[in-house]
RNA sequence: GCUGGAGUAGCUCAGUUGGCAGAGCACGUCCUUGGUAAGGACGGGGUCACGAGUUCAAUUCUCGUCUCCAGCUCCA
């Protein structure tokens, strides 16, 4: 046999977890098999076992599977009546796999059998035999719920990958160094951005250090400039407000075990998990006439959400973070162009930040929900209509809208290919109701408006996440919270670093001095490893001549230039920059 | 919340088979005044995550709590 013509990744990961499977089986015979599919980096296979692997186990586990492969097994696959397939796993003693089999609509199933001894329900397809597997590896060991389900019993999950080249196993590992090397959760404390873990404060809440803080408010100046720019009004609203309101948004009954409360003199307060009310009660403190419309309120608005335990991840997931988050009151005639034009802002937002790639979803209603069928529908088929319109492929979640509306959902990709869930874009016909929302149309009549909720970058908390590692900390140049570094090289020429410090500055340049008695390779160095993009070396030449010489992080010295020659060409590629 | 792993100086980590805790970097002082990625000397710094228990003695053993890590579930 010669070897596959075209090697489908997935068919070949597939047989590995297959193999992985039998080894489990043939070093612990008592183990139960839950499943085992391909995933989008290798495989899987879900186990049943008392005992928790070990990383010793995984070794012992592919030696065995070494074995499997070397002694080529074929796959052989045959079709079994369901009663059958069902009576021959019970005397196996494997009930998952007699769950799985009862689930099936079909008359016959497909068992595929390796070795001796190694029978597993799969519809296949399969490699011909373990032999056509070359290079494997085994990752990790983690709990899953048996079908993903929270009050299942919980199975240990054998991560693998598997690759036709040793040549790619080691791109792949390779690139999960790269994507270690870019965490953010290492990088932003390392570079003085923010830190998140004072347990006596609390798990999931994030302090911005003065470089972080900086970089934040630069994003926040952007974007507030960019929505007044759009047609959009900045509103700013509390952060407690009373038990009252969010029993009648529908969060009290629907969001209530995400939400922080507290009893002050009898009376029960929020601390808000959303904004939405809060513009609400702006809509509604006056008459809105259909001239008015349409509205859109933006608010910087900082929620807190009682995440659960277990959950929180660095900057991505906590549970006190800020959304560029919006809402806009529409007339239904002008729901379309409204999500048309939030998807123009939202892919020119990213575009500035430097993603270039995004995935788009449209999400569905979930089992818990508020609102009528018809409007669920209504909503669902305008945010589809303004994707179609504008092109766009996107892929469809079913049941993973929020409670109040359907959403679509734009993840950006990194440098990594990794996707990030950042903007998106809810359409609502409930809460309009709830609130009883009203503008006077043309005849003087009271209508309901529609409300479309929106966030460009998410949470900035998250995007900021995003960016780190998206930019390996290395920000560009415009978000550089120290855009340039001052070394003089000894005390002599301190005075010239102040005057050019001075003139800097008053260009809106970024700029630190670094006037430790330290060497110049030392504090060059360090401005290296801070990523500050550009060093002006300071010595007796320059300040004789008015001069910096320039280095440029990653690309080393410049030479020496004029300083008002330095300020035009920094200036100008800052503004390039966005 | 669930399963498994972990918590020693600001950071990266060593160490104590139960007997007053160590290195490098960082920080401070002094020397050095340097031309593009680590100059030198000396020094300060720890309730060994927190709380109970066992013990003559606990950072080390046991239990509980908190936090973090890999996933599951959930999500901006």
């Amino acid at each position: 046999m010669g070897p596959l013509l075209i090697m489908d990744l997935n068919t070949l990961r597939h047989s590995c977890s297959h193999v992985m499977a039998q080894a489990v089986k043939e070093l612990w015979p008592q183990v139960k098999l839950a499943i085992g599919p391909a995933i989008e980096d290798g495989f899987y296979y879900d186990f049943d076992k008392k005992e928790p692997f070990t990383d010793e186990d995984l070794l012992v586990i592919e030696k065995k599977m070494q074995g499997i492969i070397a002694s080529d097994e074929p796959f052989l696959q045959e079709d079994l009546a369901k009663e059958k397939a069902i009576e021959l796993f019970k005397k196996l003693k494997e009930g998952y796999k007699v769950e799985l089999i009862q689930a099936l609509p079909d008359k016959n199933v497909s068992i595929y059998k390796t070795g001796k001894a190694f029978l597993d329900l799969c519809r296949g397809p399969h490699i011909k035999s373990t032999g056509q597997i070359k290079v494997f590896k085994l990752l990790s060991v983690a709990g899953a719920y048996w079908h993903g389900i929270e009050t299942n019993p919980m199975l240990q999950r054998i991560y693998g990958t598997c690759f036709e080249t040793q040549k790619e196993l080691e791109a792949y590992l390779k690139n999960l160094e790269e994507a270690k090397l870019r965490d953010h959760r290492k990088l932003g404390p390392a570079l003085e951005f923010f830190d998140i873990y004072h347990e006596e404060a609390g798990a999931g809440l994030v302090f911005y250090h003065p470089k972080g803080a900086l970089i934040r408010t630069i994003i926040e100046d952007y974007e507030k400039k960019e929505h007044l720019r759009r047609g959009y009004q900045i509103v700013i609203t509390p952060h407690i407000m009373q038990a009252e309101l969010w029993k009648t948004s529908g969060h009290y009954d629907y969001y209530k075990e995400n939400m922080y409360t507290f009893k002050i003199e009898d009376k029960e307060f929020v601390l808000k998990p959303m904004n939405c009310p809060g513009h609400i009660l702006i809509y509604k403190s006056k008459t809105r006439s259909y001239k008015d419309l349409p509205i859109r309120y933006f608010e910087l608005g900082t929620v807190y959400r009682h995440e659960k335990a277990g959950v929180m991840h660095g900057l991505l997931r906590v549970r006190g973070f800020t959304q560029d988050d919006a809402h806009i009151f529409c007339l239904p005639a002008q729901l379309r162009d409204e999500i048309k034009k939030i998807i123009d802002f939202v892919f020119d937002t990213m575009k500035i930040f430097g993603f270039n790639e995004v995935g788009i979803e449209l999400s569905t209603r979930p089992e818990k929900y508020i609102g009528s069928e018809e409007d669920w529908q209504k909503a669902t088929t305008a945010l589809e209509d303004a994707l179609k319109e504008k092109g766009i492929v996107y892929e469809v979640n079913q049941g993973d809208g929020a409670f109040y509306g359907p959403k679509i959902d734009i993840k950006l990709k990194d440098a990594l290919k990794r996707t990030w869930q950042c903007a998106t874009i809810q359409c609502d016909f409930a809460l309009p109701k709830r609130f009883n929302l009203a503008y006077i149309d043309a005849e003087g009549k009271e209508r309901q408006p529609i409300m479309l909720h929106r966030v460009l970058l998410g949470s900035l908390e998250r995007f900021i996440g995003a960016l780190i590692e998206h930019y390996k900390g290395e920000m560009p140049l415009w978000l550089a919270p120290t855009q340039v570094l001052l070394i003089p090289i000894k005390d002599t020429v301190t005075q010239y670093a102040q005057e050019v410090k001075q003139k800097l500055e008053s260009n809106n340049i970024r700029v630190d001095i670094d006037m430790r008695n330290e060497t110049l390779d030392k504090r060059i160095r360090n401005a290296e490893l801070n990523k500050t993009p550009y060093c002006l070396i300071l010595g007796e030449r320059e300040a004789k001549q008015g001069q910096v010489s320039v280095r440029k992080k990653g690309s080393g010295d410049q030479g020496a230039i004029a300083l008002d020659k330095f300020i035009e060409e920094l200036t100008n590629q800052i503004q390039e920059h966005r």
